[in-house]
DNA sequence: GACTACCAAGCAAGCGCTTGGTTTGTAAAG
DNA sequence: CTTTACAAACCAAGCGCTTGCTTGGTAGTC
């Protein structure tokens, strides 16, 4: 079922994130879907220990506290998520197709396999006291800086009219919000949707 | 400081809402500024008593559990901001007239004097156990159809080209997102910011 | 034989909420 | 104008339970 990118391998390689079937990485992923389901707060510690069958108190073995396994989930799909961006990027040349493939990109990371982990991202980072919050929130600068390059490319080629830091958040909202409504199973495809989310970005040219 | 509109007054007058300056009022104020920062799960009924100056046993001669509060928090608020909605809507007439005093109401709402619980409702229902959750819903749908009628006012009239349900929802999470970035300091007024929104929503003329 | 991964048990703190009793506001009865 | 009555609003104390986390010990592996 699992389907593990190039780009995610190369990561585990260097040991910058768990494998999905490594004793962490599947603590991870519980982590991920409960955290999603109930939030952090309503996620206790033993809730952890039973999806991945162990005494809650074997958590502590791992991982010193519970906040540091909310840190692990976000920080590992931040950085895989910025490597996936990176590459759709390089197969894209003129501004409105990196603008399409950006939000192509996004979308997947938030409606696909890394969708738990992508919604405790944007969802919980409240949970994490102030050094952590730093923490992520340098990873995000990265991965943030990623779409602002690709939207003043936009401007500048007048595909775009409006700024593109306010563009840029308008989006995030849109769509971090599909995670609400959004299912799989209906007509839309997720490209339809970045579609239809493009041509609120871009004006007809 | 704090403007009572006369929709809000009317609405006082029923007995839908309680006054501001009620204590009650005063308890859902506090309550929803608190579960805005930290979160509802995060907040202690000890917080919620400290806030309004009572013994945290005291609440609960006014509600009978905590998130009775919150329910409440929710239920006012929506209440409130489809009336205000109603009247903005009053004194449009063009579909993209409607369609702007829609987003300028939401954008009042979320970063104005209720922003605090309009971000409660938008981000805590999980919270709420099913029954409340399906209250809250369906007052969330009276307001929902309205955006969704100008909305296909406005792609029958050809100024919309992409899905009511759809450009909704996109429009949502864009809208309701500004609670985490917009600033009432910046340069950036919220009309100014209405007016980006609708220039992604419609197309020129 | 040292190390990793785990279990079984439980502790201290904090949680939502209850209880029994006191104060305060209001309004009719004397 | 005072007295009596009563309910609403609140306090002080704490109960029962859940929480994140610790501890001391054990099974399996290189």
């Amino acid at each position: 079922m699992t389907h593990t990118s190039i780009t995610q391998q190369h990561l585990i390689a260097q040991g910058i994130i768990n494998a999905p079937d490594s004793a962490k990485g599947r603590l991870l992923q519980a982590a991920a879907t409960l955290f999603k389901e109930k939030g952090y707060e309503r996620t206790t510690v033993r809730d952890l220990g039973k999806a991945v069958g162990i005494q809650s108190g074997s958590l502590f073995h791992h991982y010193p506290n519970k906040e540091a396994i909310l840190r692990a989930v976000m920080e590992e799909t931040i950085l895989l998520n910025t490597e996936l961006m990176k590459a759709a990027l390089m197969s894209s040349q003129k501004p409105e197709d990196k603008v399409l493939a950006l939000i192509q990109c996004e979308l997947q990371s938030v409606l696909g396999e890394t969708g738990a982990a992508m919604t405790v991202l944007v969802y919980e980072w409240r949970s994490l006291n102030e050094e952590n919050q730093q923490h992520i929130l340098t990873l995000r600068g990265i991965y943030e800086d990623l779409w602002i390059s690709a939207l003043s490319e936009a401007k500048d080629a007048g595909v775009v009219v409006i700024d593109p830091f306010v563009l840029r958040r308008l989006l995030t909202g849109a769509l971090s919000w599909t995670v609400n409504w959004y299912r799989q199973e209906g007509d839309l495809t997720i490209d339809q949707l970045a579609q239809m989310a493009l041509s609120l970005a871009i004006k007809p040219h």
